[in-house]
DNA sequence: ATAGAATATTAGCCTTAGCTAATTTAATAT
DNA sequence: ATATTAAATTAGCTAAGGCTAATATTCTAT
């Protein structure tokens, strides 16, 4: 390999994928990785056999692998681009919030120290991606909000939109815009069924109903 | 490979770099193409094998590559996303024009035709990158300045900075902008030294002297 | 405690894109 | 025309990331 011409993609993406799932279940399964990528077990095992040899992961056979504190950093770093790089897709480019995740979901990987830093001096240094996900900061600090799905909230209330979960559903985030449930928006909890029934809710002055599996898409903050 | 899991950066380099070498002599030997890219011949001989089979360039053993129609496709995509990513970078994200080539140099892979269409309409449909280099149109058309470097300028004509040749040179880019001579500029030539000597110019309103090797990194176009 | 099922790992192959060393082909100079 | 020399190709290795099929381990249910 000479010089380490290094490909970032396949350990950047594994690294986030771990990331992700360990918020689930800490020492992540290598079946799980696997589903979540859309590969084999036996190329997980692999390629996490090589993470932990080069102190990425800490992986022991049939017990499952952790990020160590390098891989951590790896993750949250590639997790900052990919949401620096979707808002600014959507801002500089004027791409719409449910196109941004696939073209950031390859642009991560190419995008280097200097592009961060001026996409992020750029767009004001931004705190949040288009779907409300928090921007990690370059030390890996990441907002908690304390935000709630719609469906927990109690009848009557005012919330506002902070995000909804899986930037990924293109199709859910167009629905979701044309109801104008967009992260920001203020709205009023009308009514919700039990049984996981529907919701019904005021935005922007229009009356709207909303299904159940939608409504736990939609992470609310409460309005003081 | 399964569903073709495609890395297209070794392919369009190749195939861009062969581009570049044919304009010098058409069949481009493997040698030169090492040299171009920093390879050993060997590699070289058994990547465009490959590109022989995949039919984006012509091989024979010993008698050099050329490009096929379909490789010649692909090149002049490559460089129109090379191009239009330099110039957008400098637009969109403030870079300095020494900085925008190696930075393209990365994302002209990870940029796809949905990115292109919108740095292009967001850009105003360009026709030149930073150093004035032509942005190929989506049709392979490339526009033809017919500019002449410095040097071979007559004294005393006024003319304006068309390109310059190899934006590759960060600390050369550094030194012409330090004198002002940005595409677009107009120049009068003072005086022109015999025996490839200093060439004499006033650039906006001010008296500057380049050496030989500089002026003839510069191409000009006349002032009618 | 143990059989059977479910998970996970290993073995063995593949492709890409690099390398070095050995070999072959072409070019040049006598 | 032939001997050198230079250029190019082949042979054989490496590493990353995939895959399938064969094993091995762990869990679960009796
Ligand atoms: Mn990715
Ligand atoms: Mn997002
Ligand atoms: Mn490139
Ligand atoms: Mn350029």
């Amino acid at each position: 390999m000479s010089s380490s011409r290094k490909d970032r993609r396949a350990t950047e993406d594994y690294l986030k994928a771990i990331y992700y799932l360990a918020e689930e279940q800490d020492p992540v399964s290598t079946s799980r990785i696997a589903e979540a990528r859309g590969t084999r077990p036996a190329s997980v095992t692999k390629m996490v056999q090589r993470l932990d040899r080069q102190g990425l992961v800490r992986y022991r056979k049939h017990r499952g692998v952790s990020l160590t504190d390098a891989g951590l950093q790896v993750a949250l770093s590639t997790l900052r681009r990919h949401r620096l790089t979707e808002l600014f897709l959507a801002e500089a480019l004027g791409l719409s919030w449910d196109e941004v995740h696939e073209h950031a979901e390859v642009l991560e990987h190419a995008i280097n120290d200097r592009l961060e830093e001026r996409m992020d001096a750029v767009l004001g240094y931004p705190e949040f991606d288009p779907h409300g996900d928090p921007i990690p900061a370059k030390d890996g600090t990441i907002a908690e909000i304390n935000a709630r799905p719609m469906a927990s909230l109690p009848v009557g209330c005012k919330a506002r939109v902070a995000r909804i979960v899986d930037d990924t559903n293109s199709e859910l985030l167009c629905y979701i815009e044309g109801l104008g449930l967009v992260p920001g928006i203020e709205v009023e909890i009308k009514q919700i069924e039990p049984f996981e029934g529907p919701i019904t809710l005021k935005v922007d002055g229009e009356r709207r109903v909303v299904g159940h599996k939608v409504a736990a898409m939609i992470l609310m903050t409460l309005c003081s």
